[in-house]
DNA sequence: TCGAACGTCATACACCTGTAGTAGTTTGCG
DNA sequence: CGCAAACTACTACAGGTGTATGACGTTCGA
């Protein structure tokens, strides 16, 4: 099971560098995060876990790894938030963005956008 | 800290039924998600770990302990989605909306409901 | 009043995560 | 050719989770 969810917010961070990047080595991922302040050793060691859970896979070039990421943003986005309307939104996304536009966390711009997107949705959506 | 984003789906699970029914008692918490199946033991040992992070609380009541929730869903709710935004939605909350929009996930009503939310909140927001 | 039933607590254990040191391998430079 | 540097693999450990057993205390019925 690659169960895509269970990605904690380190994980996530880890394949955000390689989403961006499209692939990268060991001390890329290391480099990029450095604001955490991991040892080298500890990237390595989470690059390999997430290997053997089959979110990632590695190429040796030379005598480093190179990992790319084997799912996708849009996936892990797709699975996280579902996740999270299941568990506090009895599973209605609706729900979800209702909390969002009364939580006062969205600007007059947002919410203009969101309602251009909507009714773009409602065209396209046939 | 009480670190309420990292409450597990299990660990929701059980604050729902709280949730639900403002208190509960250890038998009333394990035959309320009897579907899962767990021992009976399995549901007290989880309350008294969450009772530990001080997510509950429980009162006696005879022999028995009655447990109550001490945050709130709506907190949950927030830094639930505050996690989720920050993590997969670069703290965006209208690109979580976007996605959900995207999503086909929401029908015609929803969309239709989600307009006038904003168009409320526009209003209302002054 | 005494034991059975009920209920909680302490304990246990496997597995995952975050974190990192150390050992072992490869390789390029002098 | 040999060594230091660069890398990865192995190992470790504390803390949390999911799961459950067994010990211990309480109480109700006979």
């Amino acid at each position: 099971m690659t169960d895509t969810q269970a990605l904690t917010e380190l994980q996530l961070a880890i394949l955000h560098v390689l989403w961006e990047c499209g692939e990268a080595t060991t001390q890329e991922v290391h480099s990029a995060m450095a604001e955490r302040g991991l040892a080298l050793t500890t990237v390595a060691t989470l690059l390999s876990r997430l290997e053997k859970r089959r979110v990632l896979a590695h190429r040796k070039e030379g005598r480093q790894y190179v990992y790319r990421p084997l799912v996708t943003e849009k996936e892990v986005r797709h699975s996280k938030v579902r996740e999270l309307t299941a568990s506090l939104f009895q599973g209605d996304p609706s729900a979800l963005v209702r909390h969002l536009v009364r939580s006062n966390e969205l600007d007059r711009g947002d919410l203009e956008r969101m309602v251009a997107m909507i009714e773009e949705a409602e065209e396209g959506g046939r």
